[in-house]
DNA sequence: AGATATAATTTGGTTAACCTAAATATTTTT
DNA sequence: AAAAATATTTAGGTTAACCAAATTATATCT
């Protein structure tokens, strides 16, 4: 089996997921900015992510996933959310806290582990933000969510995910005690500044500007 | 706080476990061995654990940990015991198993992750091989076995620790349905090869060579 | 004590990942 | 289409970990 080091495996992650938002060219500065470096480096690398086959590379497209790319990216990004969810389910984390430790353990190797691990979790389809678990054979679980913000009034809404994983943003719902699963209602959308009145679990109602709004998926 | 990366926490685990070994000097030779690698290569790290102060290093007395130094170690293998016990009682590995990925997992990096997966575990104070568990503050718990090969005939004793760890080892103590916590009786030593024919949970009967009875610790 | 063996160090490499600054392409704007 | 802006690459350099071969200490043996 080949060998791909950790620093391999960060870059195809970030390839993989500038890919999903801006779809089309994923270039040597965006892959940069995603991994703090600078662009000069990001061209030797790429290059010997190309002679390894895990990408297709030239100077006018940037760089694209091969098959065997995408496969390896996904798996990181399976390990990644698989140990988000047994931190916050089973070690007392919270959602903003698991980022980082995840980052480390998603570059632990052993398919054992990786297939016992979902097990013990149950093979869950969402990590604690609602992003989806890829499955053992690279499958994506699909939410039909929207985001709040283009919501209907008078609409009865669940919260599935949020758009926005940053620690500052996932302790600002805290604050207001927003969590996944809770049940919006849509009361009232301000014209001049897009902001909604919520009602929150058929109790509490709150304002969320439509910055907040943005970010949070319903369905 | 220092940095310690991974290759430093490599080698002050092997410092650690060298002097418990052969107590004394900890020569390069040695820390070269346990590691797989050149000699020439220690003399180089060593000289930057000195100047990290987590070492005393001299040519004569070869390398001591420091208070700082030995703290570091005993955390990795805290680290590491901890993760076998989770892999063996909760992802169905077998005690053969868990070696690889616990070293792989030992350097991962967070405080909380550490105390919390310990309270998870029902802070446990022996690993699946029956070696000890260092507390959060390092003190490690003293089990006072003795290896088979010594005990008296006619004694009922209880395997509590194996002094080989090697895969091959475990399975065969597996494959003779010898597991921690099984209860022994001794009934016979020959004389001529100091083998022993015991009695195991008080049904099967089986012979247990001289060399397998000096790797099982009881009490 | 001197010869021999063993252990440690020095010397002079290598590779993976990074960097800065300068040079070249490629777009975008005017 | 030329100028300006942006993106990429090249060139030359760094650091952490390693290596092999040669050298220098230290220990051991006769």
């Amino acid at each position: 089996m080949m060998i791909i080091s950790v620093t391999e495996e960060n870059y195809l992650k970030a390839i993989f997921s500038a890919a999903h938002l801006s779809e089309s060219r994923v270039g040597n500065q965006l892959i940069a900015e995603k991994l703090s470096i600078n662009p000069a480096s990001v061209t030797e690398m790429l290059r010997r992510l190309h002679d390894k086959k895990l990408i297709q590379y030239n100077r006018a497209d940037g760089a694209k996933l091969t098959a065997q790319g995408l496969k390896s990216a996904i798996k990181v990004v399976r390990k990644h959310r698989l140990w988000e969810t047994f931190l916050v389910g089973h070690l007392n984390f919270t959602w903003d806290e698991v980022h980082e430790i995840a980052e480390q353990l998603e570059h632990i190797q052993s398919d054992k582990l990786l297939d016992e691990l979902d097990r013990f979790l149950g093979n869950p389809g969402f990590d604690p933000h609602g992003d989806p678990i890829p499955n053992k054979s690279g499958k994506i679980p699909v939410l039909k969510s929207k985001i709040l913000v283009e919501a209907e009034i008078g609409k009865k809404l669940k919260v599935v995910k949020v758009a926005d994983n940053t620690a500052s943003f996932l302790k600002y719902l805290d604050k207001q005690g927003i969590a996944l699963g809770d049940i919006i209602f849509v009361k009232e959308v301000q014209d001049f500044d897009g902001s909604l009145l919520v009602e929150l679990k058929g109790k509490r109602e709150i304002y969320l500007s439509a910055e907040a709004a943005r970010k949070i998926m319903v369905e």
